[in-house]
DNA sequence: AACACGACCAACCGCCCAGGT
DNA sequence: TACCTGGGCGGTTGGTCGTGT
């Protein structure tokens, strides 16, 4: 049944006969909704929207309870830790946004909809290359996610330094342990799902603290639409990537600028115009490459081309 | 201050499927 | 078996808000 018409026991009514209303819900049809369902329980949408009295469709009320008035909807940002499960999962099952959406709980699919409509594709915009291109997945898969990852660990790190009680030695297991947490979050997914490529790939040597990058502690948008500088990349870049310097090797003086992995990409990719942090607008903000993961890539694209 | 633009997100739309009759 | 209905899903739209000019 459609939105035109509600068929009764065997009288057909549109909507201006029985006067739906559309739109934003007022807090009365919240109310009217969610004390309803408090008495009566979920389900037959259509009788309970007549029955509550709600000049709503079955449909509208289902979908206001499930996407906001439920109690265990979780509202804000959605965190670092939720991005790099939307990104697996969406390699693996595409647009299932209600499968995604069980493994996130208190997410909508609805909510990781959006989030994926209007961050993720408008960066696959922005590299001129279609959402579902191979080149973009490698892209999320061997670029992003690592980074993901790294961004993690470094939120977990700087929240160690805000108290001021840790040594190097100490944050190199706080790390650890956080990718162990990260391990034991993806646990919540079939462990088949979570190869060793997938959460193995990520435990790179993290013992650095890019104590200027001001995306470790954001849960929002991961992708370039922080605010940081070229010369903050440039600072970052010149130390080595390992904060114990006196175990620095020249590997972890990673120059971003000076290594090219156009070749590493199948399919004649443009690796240049694919580095979401090469974009026009100049924010690179997200930058992170490190060697163990630019490494990574190489070697497992190799592995593709084998 | 006013306007334009883009990002975000709630809500709607239309299709599909499962279950009941 | 065919039809009807409810519910679920992915795609799309439109309103609101923040930001830049």
């Amino acid at each position: 049944m459609d939105e035109k018409g509600r068929r009764t026991s065997n009288t057909l009514l549109t909507d201006d006969e029985i006067d739906l209303r559309r739109g934003p819900w007022t807090v009365d049809e919240d109310l009217t909704l969610i004390n309803y369902i408090a008495t009566h329980g979920e389900g037959r949408w259509n009788t309970l929207a007549l029955s509550a009295g709600l000049k709503r469709t079955g449909k509208s009320c289902r979908l206001r309870w499930l996407n906001y008035l439920r109690p265990d909807v979780r509202r804000g940002n959605i965190t670092l830790e939720e991005q790099l499960l939307i990104l697996e999962l969406h390699s693996r099952w595409g647009n299932r946004w209600s499968k995604i959406a069980q493994y996130l709980p208190g997410r909508t699919d609805n909510e990781i909809k959006n989030y994926w409509r209007t961050r993720v594709q408008k960066h696959a915009k922005q590299l001129k290359c279609d959402v579902n291109s191979k080149q973009f997945k490698d892209a999320m898969r061997y670029l992003w996610m690592p980074r993901l990852v790294e961004r993690i660990q470094a939120a977990a790190t700087a929240s160690v330094t805000t108290n001021n009680a840790y040594t190097s030695e100490n944050n190199i297991k706080n790390n650890q342990i956080e990718v162990h947490n990260l391990k034991d979050k993806m646990g919540l997914i079939e462990p088949s799902l979570i190869n060793n490529d997938f959460v193995g790939s990520y435990v790179m040597q993290q013992s650095h603290t890019p104590e200027n990058s001001s995306t470790a502690l954001s849960s929002s948008d991961s992708f370039g639409t922080q605010v940081s500088t070229k010369s903050d990349l440039t600072d970052y870049y010149s130390v080595p990537v390992s904060s114990n310097n006196n175990n620095a090797t020249p590997a972890d003086y990673y120059q971003p600028s000076q290594m090219s992995y156009s070749n590493c990409f199948p399919q004649g990719l443009d690796f240049q115009s694919l580095d979401p942090w090469n974009l026009q607008n100049g924010d690179s903000s997200d930058n992170f490459w490190n060697v163990e993961s630019m490494l990574f890539l190489e070697q497992h694209l190799m592995n593709d081309n084998m």
